[in-house]
DNA sequence: GTAGGGTTAG
């Protein structure tokens, strides 16, 4: 086994919505696949992590080693505390300082730098006040170059405020305490006071020039908080104190400037420097100036920038190869993403953020099969890759692989973390698996991360889509914040499980709690609006986006346009469609379906003629629209002409959806036996509601023969199924089968299954009408009977059968 | 002997 590198990382506190300034450290080993966590502890919350221990830690210093092996030699045991807190294993660095003065020997003053530097990596305050009582006690703590060490210690632990106060009271401070205070705000995200501390260093010290460490600290807590006035004014000094041409502060500058979306003067100092031997070939300034092109979102600069680092000869490192993958995935493009492949391979840049990016560019440049190749053969791996590829399979349409890997990831480590928890959430949430998303919610409670703003969203939205509503929003009553996402959780939820009045309730509280509405928001709210059919609420909406989205926007008009068809104005429809500047293909699929759904079939079918030419690329949604649409209208020709179509002019494999429709489509029309022969012929396995279509056809033509087999079939692929039996016992009554009837009721009736019944409503002037079958409640009841009545007549005179349900239905009530 | 630049996941 062999240590490849190690170096110390920060738990991003932020998920946690508590700042972790602790450190835990890693260490990353060749071969075993396993990287590990092997000091951790983090102190200022009640959180309690269970560390994974590496099975692969390199032998421990043996308690005793020193006075067995009488290794007494002052300078061997210094150099061994130093190898050990070099190496990351400070507790051993320790131990061995611990043994040697247990043993008698005297307290030397060289072991103390670094073995406060060993106590720094415990990440313990308590441990590292022990050390401090420790040189208190020995009379060491006069040195300034201790006290600076155990200042360095205290923030590596986390303890800022200890380091404040020891700072405060040290009577005499040279550069390195102060550049020790400045770095410490930066790195603990304290950046306003890291630039407090920057300038009561220049004023107290009497205008001497700091140096290099503290200019850079304070260069990066400016563009941490996008102050450009104090990162001006540094740049100033700079120049004042001829250091603007210092190769690293030039990086700095860069860095500060791109943070604060500075363009201009990011690349006047790169210019500047740009033809300096020394500081233009500085690799680290090419890196910074494209990474900041990248995250200005100016990539075609940054691909221009580091074409012309080829150019000079500068070899790329890992970081530009990081940076320029992150680009290819945000440009999605997969040809200039192998070409940097081939780079890492050929300049052998392997490292685990190289292997990330990797992975992440192939899953994002629409290749996930290569993505995955990536995670698997990898050399390395940590949290953060365990995590991107999680992430990755659960957005990409591998939620089962997510969940495969989230059970190897457990067993190496046993403790995930909020991106991995979101990552597995979002994959439940895909596949409506509740029992192992609340399996998952429990392990969340019990890392103290379910009230973390992201693992909370995604907890809200998992229950919304498992059909939960009550715990969805149990959860989110308790998220200690709520974000725009996990409003839009919970709207699209209540959206999704039809409870729009509930969904219209939250759009109003989220509006009440400040929180602006996007895009989504308003979907999801159009979404509940067309479940209700109630058109008031559907041009209040469009009201709404009128006075506040002046822009149209094709996420918000398409859902425009669904609403306003499903509450019957497709007049509404086509307006916000014709209005529409640019038409993409959701945009036509939902005119079509608008269409379709109020029977305006040539107009669709012209509708269609109009999207090709548009060189808008019809989907499966698109074909079963269509499809339907020819189905309810009777048009057999048509319908074959477009499923032919489908799978001809577009190759496209038909899905079950459009095998729904054909066999719908079919059955409708009387051809029975032909629907019967296509689902037999169906590749992909037939479900229940293919079969269910068949039988509503068979009981429509009166085939009692054929129903049966089809009613066995959906017998075995769900025997629960209350609906059918009473579709099956209907078509008994029909064909006059009383015995059957009777048999298939009873049948129901044991396995004590009911049937919801549905409903129907009608807005009139404001107010809702709701009506089930048999319903006599309502006021007008008998003029509504009388004029369905009279419409029946009407259409039997016209040569239709009209299929009134009838008030049996007593037997499910 | 103390402080010390750039890169990855939602």
């Amino acid at each position: 086994m062999e240590i490849v590198w190690s170096h110390s990382f920060q738990l991003n506190g932020h998920c946690m919505n508590k700042k972790l300034e602790l450190v835990p450290y890693e260490v990353t080993v060749r071969n075993p696949k396993k990287t590990t966590l092997v000091s951790c502890s983090l102190q200022n919350n009640a959180t309690s992590f269970q560390l994974a221990k590496n099975p692969f830690e390199k032998s421990s210093y043996t308690h005793g080693f020193l006075t067995t092996k009488s290794v007494m030699d002052v300078s061997k045991v210094n150099s061994m505390v130093k190898e050990y807190t070099e190496d990351g294993f400070f507790e051993d660095a320790i131990r061995v300082y611990l043994d040697f003065i247990e043993y008698g020997f005297p307290v030397e003053f060289r072991f103390f730098p670094c073995l406060i530097k060993a106590y720094g990596g415990l990440c313990d305050v308590s441990k590292g006040k022990q050390i401090h009582g420790h040189l208190l006690k020995f009379g060491f703590l006069e040195d300034v170059y201790v006290k600076n060490s155990l200042l360095g210690m205290y923030w590596k632990c986390g303890a800022g405020g200890d380091a404040v106060e020891m700072f405060e009271r040290m009577q005499e401070r040279d550069l390195v305490s102060w550049n020790t205070m400045i770095s410490g705000f930066c790195q603990s995200g304290d950046y306003v006071k890291s630039l407090t501390m920057f300038g009561r260093m220049v004023k107290e010290r009497g205008g001497e020039c700091p140096n290099r460490v503290a200019y850079l600290a304070a260069l990066s807590s400016c563009g941490s908080i996008q102050c450009l006035t104090h990162g001006e004014e540094i740049h100033g000094f700079l120049v004042k104190n001829g250091l603007h041409s210092d190769e690293f502060l030039v990086s700095g500058l860069i860095e500060m400037y791109m943070k604060c979306g500075d363009i201009k003067n990011a690349e006047n100092v790169f210019e500047r420097i740009r033809d300096n031997d020394l500081v233009g070939r500085n690799r680290v300034v090419w890196n910074v100036m494209i990474l900041g092109y990248v995250s200005n979102e100016c990539l075609s600069l940054a691909l221009d920038l580091f074409v012309e680092m080829l150019e000079l000869g500068i070899t790329p490192d890992s970081p530009t190869v990081v940076t320029l993958l992150v680009l290819c995935s945000q440009l999605l493009d997969l040809a200039v993403g192998k070409q940097i492949h081939g780079l890492i391979l050929g300049l052998s840049l392997d490292d685990v953020r190289v292997g990330t990016a990797l992975m992440q560019m192939y899953f994002k440049c629409g290749d996930p099969e290569t993505g995955l190749q990536m995670f698997r053969r990898s050399q390395y791996y940590n949290l953060v890759m365990w995590g991107s590829v999680m992430s990755n399979c659960a957005q990409n349409g591998y939620p089962n692989e997510a969940l495969q890997l989230f059970g190897e990831f457990m067993l190496d480590y046993g403790f995930p973390d909020p991106v991995i928890l979101l990552a597995v959430l979002r994959a439940c949430s895909f596949l409506t698996l509740k029992p192992r998303g609340m399996e998952i919610h429990g392990l969340a409670i019990k890392m103290g991360f379910d009230s973390d703003v992201f693992v909370g969203g995604a907890l809200v939205d998992f229950y919304g889509k498992c059909g939960d509503m009550k715990y969805a929003q149990q959860v989110f009553h308790g998220l200690s914040t709520r974000d725009l996402v996990s409003w839009n959780a919970l709207i699209s939820g209540f959206a999704q499980n039809k409870c729009a009045d509930e969904a219209l309730m939250a759009f109003r509280d989220m509006q009440t709690e400040q929180i602006k509405p996007n895009t989504v928001t308003m979907a999801c709210v159009l979404s509940g609006c067309s479940h209700l059919s109630v058109m008031i609420l559907c041009k209040e909406v469009h009201c709404y986006l009128l006075r506040h989205w002046p822009e149209t926007n094709a996420l918000v008009s398409n859902s425009l346009i669904s609403a306003y068809a499903k509450c019957g104005d497709i007049h509404s429809s086509w307006t916000v469609f014709e209005k529409l500047p640019v038409r993409d293909e959701v945009s036509w699929n939902s005119i079509l379906l608008a269409l379709g759904m109020h029977g305006h079939t040539n107009e669709m079918f012209a509708t269609f003629e109009k999207m090709k030419e548009a060189n808008l690329k019809p989907d499966h949604g698109t074909f079963t629209t269509l499809l339907s649409a020819c189905s309810h209208a009777g048009k057999v020709d048509a319908g074959w002409k477009y499923f032919n179509s489908m799978m001809v002019d577009y190759t496209l494999e038909p899905r079950v959806e459009q095998y729904t429709c054909m066999v719908d489509l079919l059955g409708r029309a009387g051809y029975l036996n032909l629907a019967y022969d296509l689902i037999m012929t169906v590749p992909c396995s037939p479900d229940d509601r293919v079969w269910g279509s068949l039988l509503a056809s068979c009981k429509h033509h009166g085939d009692t023969k054929l129903a049966e087999v089809v009613a066995n079939h959906i017998f075995d692929l769900d025997p629960s199924s209350v609906g059918y039996r009473v579709l099956l016992a209907n078509l008994y009554e029909d064909s006059g089968n009383l015995k059957e009837v009777s048999r298939v009721r009873t049948e129901i009736k044991y396995m004590g299954l009911k049937k919801q019944p549905g409903c129907s409503w009608i807005e009139v002037d404001n107010s809702i009408h709701i009506f089930v079958a048999g319903d006599h409640s309502h006021d007008q009841s008998e003029d509504i009977y009388a004029t369905i009545e009279g419409l029946s007549l009407e259409m039997k005179r016209v040569g239709y059968i009209p299929q009134i349900q009838t008030a049996s239905n007593d037997y499910w009530a």
